[in-house]
RNA sequence: CGCGGGGUGGAGCAGUCCGGUAGCUCGUCAGGCUCAUAACCUGAAGGUCGUUGGUUCAAAUCCAACCCCCGCAACCA
C-alpha cells in the first residue's frame, strides 16, 4: 500500500474575504500535496476556515446577522477561491462542524484526564479588541490617562474565571523534542525564534473563555467556552475522526507536514505539541512557517489601500502563471515580493518563451514535418546527452521539492528547458528536413521525450496546463505521476497505437501588463 | 539595550549554517538562427558582496562594533 502523507494548511479565520496570502499557502500546500501523490503517496490534504471567537461573535453583531450566517458565508469565499486556484484538497473542514466539537471536547478531556488542566481566575489588563491579555509593563497611557495595549488599544481590568493548561509542565519535553528533531519547526530562523522563546521559560496557558459563548463549550463546564486555540489546533486531528480510531486516523496521523505563516509558528511548534503530549497523541512530524508576500516590497493593508484580490489575479494572469510565480520567485520560508510588472516578465520568460515555445515548436515540427506520427529511431549521443541533461534537472526539482525548496527545484527544471532550446538550435532540424530527414525524425523524438518528462515535472506546479500539453501528447492521464519518468515503454506503446502529433495549441500564453497596473 | 527580517553588478534575488575561482533571472549591448508563442541560441559589458576593525594562508561567508532600510498598527498568513 502506498504510504500515507497528510498536509494541513491552517484554518484561515473568516472575519475577511481572502486575501493573497490565504492564496499563497494553500497554493505552496497544494504542490506539496500534488507533489507527493506524484511521487506515488497516498496524500490526505486538509484546509478549511476557524470560525469560532469573539472576533466572529462581534463582526456578525455589527452586521446584524447571526455567527453561523456569516461563517456560512464567509466560509464560501475561501471555498470559492480554493475552488478557482485549482487546490485539490481533500478536506474542507470548519470548526463549526458538530464532529469538530466532539473532537475538541474529546482532546479537552484527554488533557484534564492527565491533570493538566485546572479551573483558577485570571485577572488583568485585558483588550476587547486584541482578545489578549497585557502584563501592566507592556502598557502604555493614553491622552486621556487611560490605559493602551501596546497596539493602541483601550484595555480594562477584568477578572476571569478561567481554566488553565499547565505549560509549565512541558517546556523541557518541548526542548527535548527540538533537540532530538531538528526539522521539526522550518525554516531554521523559525526553530531558532521557538527555542529562545522555550528556554525563557512557560507559563501556564489561559484555555477557556467565559466572556462570551461562540466557541466550543468546556465539558462539564457551563459557561465557558474554549481558548480559540485550543479549538482552532484541534482541527488536524477532527478531520481524521479523532477521538475514534477511524481507518483515516490510524493512517494519517501523525501529519507529515503543517504547513502555516509565520506568525504562528508559535501556537503549532509550542502549544500543540504540548497538547498533544499531555493528551497522549503522538506529535506531528514537522510544522513549517513561510514567509509573507509584499506588495512591491510593502506589507499589504487596508489602511495602505494596496490590497490584492486572490481572484482577480487569477483572472488576470491565469491561475498556472500565478501558481508559478509563486513557487519560482520566491524562496520558500522568506518573505517575498510580487507585482504584475514581476509575475508578468517571470511567467513569460520561462512559462511561455521558455517551456511553452519548446513544446509549441517541438510538437509544431511533428505535426508538420511527420505528418504528427511518431516512430522508433535511433538515439544519438547528443540525444542521450539531452535526455539525461532532463533527467537530472527533473532529478533535482523532485529533490528540492522534497526538501520544500521549490524555487531551487524550479531553477533546475529550467536548466532542463535550456539545454533543450539549445539542443533544437544545435540540431537545426529545419535544416535536417532537406539534408537527412531520418535523423531530423530523430531530433524531434527526443524532443518529445524530453517534453513529456518537463510536463510531468513540473505538473503539480501548474497542474492544468500540464495536462492540456500532455493530453496533446497522447499521454494517458494516468500516466503522469513521477514513477512512469523511467518507463520506457510509453514511447513504443503510443507509436504502436498510432498516435499522431495535431497542430498544437500552446499553453502557456504570453502575458500582457493590464494597463491599470501600470498606472 | 524590545523582537524579527534585510543591505550582493541597472532591477529582483540565491549563496552566508559546513570560509577557498561571486551565481541566477530580468534589463543593456553585439552576433547567430528562422522550426516556434516578435519566441530561441551564442557572446560581452557591468559588483572592492552596507561600514570599520579582527581571526585566517584564504572572509560575501567566522568574530566585534557601527550605519541604514523594512515589518511587529488584524484584512492579517
Amino acid at each position: 500500500m502506498a504510504e500515507p502523507y497528510y498536509i494541513t494548511t491552517a484554518i484561515h479565520y473568516p472575519n475577511g474575504k481572502p486575501h493573497i496570502g490565504h492564496a499563497y499557502e494553500t497554493i505552496a500546500a497544494d504542490v506539496i500535496a500534488r507533489f507527493q501523490r506524484a511521487r506515488g503517496r497516498e496524500v490526505r490534504f486538509q484546509t478549511g476556515t476557524d470560525e469560532h471567537g469573539l472576533k466572529m461573535a462581534q463582526k456578525a453583531r455589527d452586521l446584524g446577522v447571526t455567527p453561523r450566517e456569516l461563517c456560512d458565508e464567509m466560509s464560501g469565499y475561501f471555498k470559492s477561491l480554493f475552488d478557482t486556484l485549482d487546490i485539490s484538497y481533500d478536506n474542507f473542514i470548519r470548526t463549526t462542524e458538530d464532529r469538530h466539537h466532539a473532537a475538541s471536547q474529546a482532546l479537552w478531556q484527554a488533557m484534564e484526564a492527565n491533570g493538566d488542566l485546572y479551573l483558577d481566575r485570571y485577572e488583568g489588563w485585558y483588550s476587547i479588541r486584541d482578545e489578549a491579555y497585557y502584563d501592566e509593563s507592556e502598557l502604555t497611557d493614553g491622552e486621556g490617562g487611560e490605559k493602551l495595549s501596546p497596539q493602541g488599544t483601550p484595555v480594562e481590568w477584568t477578572v476571569e474565571e478561567s481554566w488553565f493548561f499547565r505549560l509549565s509542565h512541558y517546556a523541557e519535553p518541548l526542548l527535548a523534542l527540538y533537540r532530538d528533531n531538528p526539522d521539526f519547526i522550518r525554516p531554521a530562523s523559525r526553530r531558532n525564534e521557538v527555542v529562545r522563546f522555550v528556554e525563557g521559560g512557560l507559563r501556564d496557558l489561559s484555555v477557556s473563555r467565559s466572556s462570551f459563548d461562540w466557541g466550543v463549550h468546556v465539558p462539564g463546564a457551563d459557561g465557558h467556552v474554549m481558548y480559540v486555540w485550543v479549538d482552532a489546533l484541534t482541527n488536524y486531528l477532527t478531520g481524521l475522526g479523532y477521538p475514534d480510531e477511524t481507518d483515516d486516523f490510524t493512517r494519517f496521523w501523525p501529519a507529515d507536514l503543517h504547513l502555516i505563516g509565520k506568525d504562528i509558528v508559535r501556537f503549532h511548534a509550542v502549544y500543540w505539541p504540548a497538547f498533544l503530549m499531555s493528551a497522549k497523541v503522538p506529535l506531528p512530524r514537522q510544522v513549517f512557517g513561510h514567509g509573507f508576500l509584499l506588495n512591491r516590497g510593502q506589507k499589504e493593508s487596508k489602511s495602505l489601500g494596496n490590497t490584492t484580490d486572490p481572484v482577480d489575479l487569477a483572472d488576470k494572469f491565469g491561475v498556472d502563471p500565478l501558481r508559478y510565480f509563486l513557487m519560482r520567485e520566491i524562496a520558500f520560508g522568506q518573505d517575498g515580493s510580487y507585482s504584475p510588472e514581476a509575475i508578468v516578465t517571470r511567467t513569460n520568460a520561462e512559462l511561455a518563451n521558455s517551456f511553452g515555445n519548446l513544446a509549441q515548436r517541438s510538437l509544431s515540427m511533428i505535426s508538420k514535418n511527420l505528418d504528427g506520427k511518431l516512430s522508433i529511431t535511433p538515439e544519438a549521443d547528443e540525444d542521450l546527452a539531452l535526455l539525461a541533461a532532463v533527467d537530472e534537472g527533473v532529478a533535482t526539482l523532485i529533490e528540492r521539492f522534497e526538501d520544500l525548496d521549490f524555487s531551487t527545484g524550479l531553477d533546475a527544471w529550467m536548466k532542463a528547458v535550456f539545454a533543450c532550446n539549445q539542443y533544437v538550435d544545435e540540431m537545426a532540424p529545419w535544416a535536417l528536413r532537406k539534408s537527412d530527414p531520418d535523423r531530423m525524425t530523430g531530433v524531434l523524438m527526443t524532443l518529445f521525450k524530453c517534453v513529456r518528462k518537463l510536463a510531468i515535472a513540473v505538473r503539480p506546479v501548474v497542474p492544468g496546463s500540464a495536462d492540456r500539453l500532455l493530453d496533446q501528447m497522447g499521454v494517458a492521464a494516468d500516466a503522469r505521476d513521477f514513477g512512469v519518468l523511467a518507463d520506457n515503454t510509453w514511447f513504443a506503446g503510443l507509436v504502436d497505437a498510432g498516435f499522431q502529433v495535431d497542430k498544437p495549441i500552446g499553453v502557456f500564453p504570453r502575458l500582457e501588463l493590464p494597463e491599470e497596473a501600470t498606472a
